[in-house]
DNA sequence: ATAGCAGCTATTTTT
DNA sequence: TAGCTGCTAT
């Protein structure tokens, strides 16, 4: 292996109580955390298990503990490396009788869960639903959670009385089952940290050196951990890239790295710079894209590697057009399969390649497409188990009381409902004291002695058994696999398959469990990615989002036109107001485009369906005018007017002008006042000096194109940025 | 209990 | 376009 570089070597061995390294995309960023960890071990002494790292994913977990691993020549203690979320489970577990309202054997609940549960508050309390629909109550409540606050706290909420009840119901329900959601990983341990000194003195003076990979994804919660886990005497040393934020609208605060300097005392940053993963031509055009940002702490990337191709740009007719193109770029080239990238912003962008790729026959993979945690079979059979872990998990009871159908209906399910309610218990427990309750017929009666034996069945085998043969045990006794078996024939779906994928899923991870409880703590904390390989001989479709950490040969970044990527959510709209919304999808062109090694193709179309409705105007990416043009290679152009390259070019070169001269007055994002529109911002412009038009949309809401010589408008202000 | 239909809404998704 | 929700009709 290659040493290391000095930029790399000198961060490795940093000696400052807080070090930021920022690290630019295929620069060794992986490599120097766990360098620097080898190094804090070996020759600082560190002893290794009062080392804590911690990353965004298990894979990215996994990664590390590999590589530290086979690094390291005394195996026997371990640091600990792990995700923010299983640090933060691993910490509830541990002071679980610190937490108010919770209960040893807690189970973890995933946004469907909390879907669900959310849908039970407001049927209990049917005002809420006229306020909110479940997906955006559950959105709004891990937002405050992601700040570690509550609608309380808020003054401009304080007198908010149902969103008070929608925060106050939903915890109450959650922790009556005695769950946590992903978020209370993070925020209970902060609470807990903040208020409890002693605690909070014992792991800062226990983790000698925190060690925390992409932190530029981390959002507040995540980063108050981390400052409750910094002490005096400890240290800490992350890695991050400012260029790569692209989950703000997911709670990462970019403010986190941009900051870090004044975050934490003494802090110095380092930077690394040279990249070893792409071609020079690709590099200097993200660099330029990049460098359109103005919220970055800023560096420039640099290699030693070949220029390479230049960035070849097609744009074609249609969407379906641009996939029969990309695919037979790929074939032309005759590149290995696995070698090669798709890439799109929206999963719906993937359907005509799919199509193309079908109809030839070339094998391929789109990562990211149904969840197969989500699946409904997989969180039955889940179910089952946090029954079988957590009897006070209502929610899992409701799920599968009658799934396969044994006669708990709706009706009788209602009776037991309103008992445990009464009886302020949980519907297991109800349920158990049932058999000789009268006031239930017979037959409802013996279907809830047969459930409640199931349950006690499994639970007994569970005792003894490794996770996948309880799974097993629980498809055959419950009648699940018939069940499956019937609807799979029925709708010519293998829904079976799915079954068989979880039980060896289950088989493959047995070592690791002691108990039910542990394996669906653990298990809740997974994600497809974790167990997906990756296939030998395929083309890999994938959002732009999904590829961060990855990297491929050949990268086709595909559907760059305005609306798309960026992204914006109404095609008359471009929200210029916020800047921020730009610098990200700017931020995600770059991660796309840095995933190259040796060739990257961008492709548009002028014509796409979107929502079964097709719209053919569209126009070229800004971002493609903003990478520049020295290091593009047009293939073909929209509005394919010119037959020659030259004009082609130069029509470009046009555009360029257009986007970047300062001259015209009234450019994207000028606001303006209209003596008869009022105050509004330009949104784009066409055609130059007197003939130049200016499509507007004023405060009002309307939208005008306007001759900019003609039209009672003048400037109000610049654009900022 | 379930099928069928109208009506709606539409990025990105580390845990 | 498609997938979901919630309602009505069976």
């Amino acid at each position: 292996m290659r040493a290391l570089n000095p930029a790399q070597l000198s961060a490795v061995r940093a000696s400052e109580p807080a070090v930021l390294v920022l690290a630019g995309a295929g620069t060794g960023k992986t490599r120097v955390i766990v360098e620097r960890i080898i190094w804090l071990i070996v020759s600082e002494n560190v002893p290794p298990n009062r080392i804590l790292a911690v990353t965004f994913t298990n894979k990215a977990a996994d990664e590390m503990k590999t590589r530290i691993y086979n690094e390291l020549s005394n195996k026997e203690v371990f640091p600990w490396v792990g995700t923010f979320h299983s640090f933060g489970l691993h910490f509830l577990r541990r002071y679980t009788p610190f937490i108010p309202n919770l209960r040893e054997g807690f189970v973890v609940f995933d946004e469907d869960d909390q879907v669900s549960l959310m849908k039970r508050v407001f049927k209990e309390n049917p005002i809420l639903s006229e306020q909110f629909l479940p997906r955006e109550a559950v959105k709004i409540i891990n937002g405050f959670k992601q700040r570690i606050i509550s609608p309380k706290d808020l003054p401009e909420f304080r007198n908010n009385v149902d969103l008070i009840t929608l925060w106050d119901s939903y915890h109450k329900y959650l922790r009556d089952a005695n769950a946590v959601d992903f978020d209370d990983l993070i925020s209970l341990p902060v609470v807990l940290l903040e208020e409890n000194n002693s605690i909070k003195e014992r792991l800062r003076n226990f983790y000698l050196e925190i060690l925390v990979d992409e932190y530029q994804d981390t959002n507040h919660a995540q980063f108050r951990l981390l400052q409750a886990l910094k002490g005096e005497r400890n240290r800490i040393f992350v890695v991050g890239d400012e260029d790569q934020c692209i989950y703000s609208w997911r709670g990462s605060e970019l403010d986190n790295i941009l900051n870090f300097e004044r975050h934490f005392d003494g802090a110095k940053i380092y930077r690394l710079e040279q990249n070893y993963r792409s071609t020079k031509n690709i590099l200097i055009s993200a660099n330029n894209l990049v460098s359109h940002n103005r919220f970055r702490i800023g560096k420039k990337l640099w290699t030693e590697n070949e220029p390479g191709e230049k960035i070849s740009f097609y744009w074609a007719d249609s969407d379906v057009d641009e996939a029969e193109w990309v695919i037979n770029d790929i074939l032309k080239h005759n590149y290995p399969l696995n070698c090669v990238a798709i890439l799109f912003r929206t999963n719906n962008q993937s359907r005509p390649f799919e199509e193309s790729l079908l109809k030839r026959n070339i094998p391929y993979v789109f990562i990211g497409g149904i969840k197969f945690y989500a699946r409904k079979e997989v969180k039955d059979l889940l179910a089952y188990l946090r029954i079988v872990s957590n009897e006070e998990d209502d929610d899992a009871v409701r799920r599968v009381i009658n799934v396969p159908h044994r006669d708990i209906g709706q009706a009788t399910l209602q009776k037991i409902e309103e008992y445990a309610k009464l009886r302020n218990s949980h519907l297991m427990k109800v349920m158990r004291e049932i058999e000789y309750d009268h006031t239930f017929n017979a037959r409802a009666r013996q279907a809830i002695v047969n459930f409640i034996r199931l349950i006690d069945e499994i639970k007994l085998h569970s005792i003894q058994s490794d996770i996948g043969e309880v799974v097993k045990f629980i498809v055959d006794k419950t009648g699940y696999w018939d069940y499956v078996k019937s609807i799979s024939h029925k709708e010519g779906y293998e829904k079976d398959k799915i079954v068989m994928e979880f039980i060896s899923v289950c088989d493959q991870n047995k070592k690791h469990y002691n108990s039910v409880t542990e394996f669906l703590q653990s298990f809740s904390l997974m994600t497809d990615i974790d167990l997906k390989e990756v296939p030998s001989r395929a083309i890999q479709l994938l959002t732009c989002h999904s590829t961060k950490g990855l990297e491929f040969d050949y990268v086709y970044l595909t559907g760059m036109e305005e609306g798309l990527l960026p992204y914006l959510e109404d095609e008359e709209f471009i929200d210029l107001n916020n800047p921020k919304e730009i610098e990200e999808e700017r931020r995600l062109c770059y991660v796309a485009m840095t995933r190259a090694r040796k060739r990257l193709v961008i492709t548009g179309a002028s014509k796409r369906q979107i929502f079964g409705r097709t719209l053919n105007t569209r126009q070229i990416s800004r971002f493609i005018f903003e990478m520049g043009f020295d290091k593009l290679e047009v293939l073909r152009v929209p509005s394919a007017r010119s037959p020659y390259e030259e004009d082609i070019k130069e029509d470009f070169v046009e555009c360029e002008k257009r986007e970047v001269d300062d001259s015209p007055k009234y450019k994207m994002g000028t606001r303006v006042w209209h003596a008869k529109f009022g105050y509004g911002i330009v949104l784009n412009t066409e055609g130059k000096g007197d003939k130049m038009k200016a499509r507007v949309k004023f405060d009002s809401g309307r939208t005008a194109v306007l001759m900019v010589s003609m039209a009672p408008m003048e400037i109000v202000e610049r654009r900022k940025n």
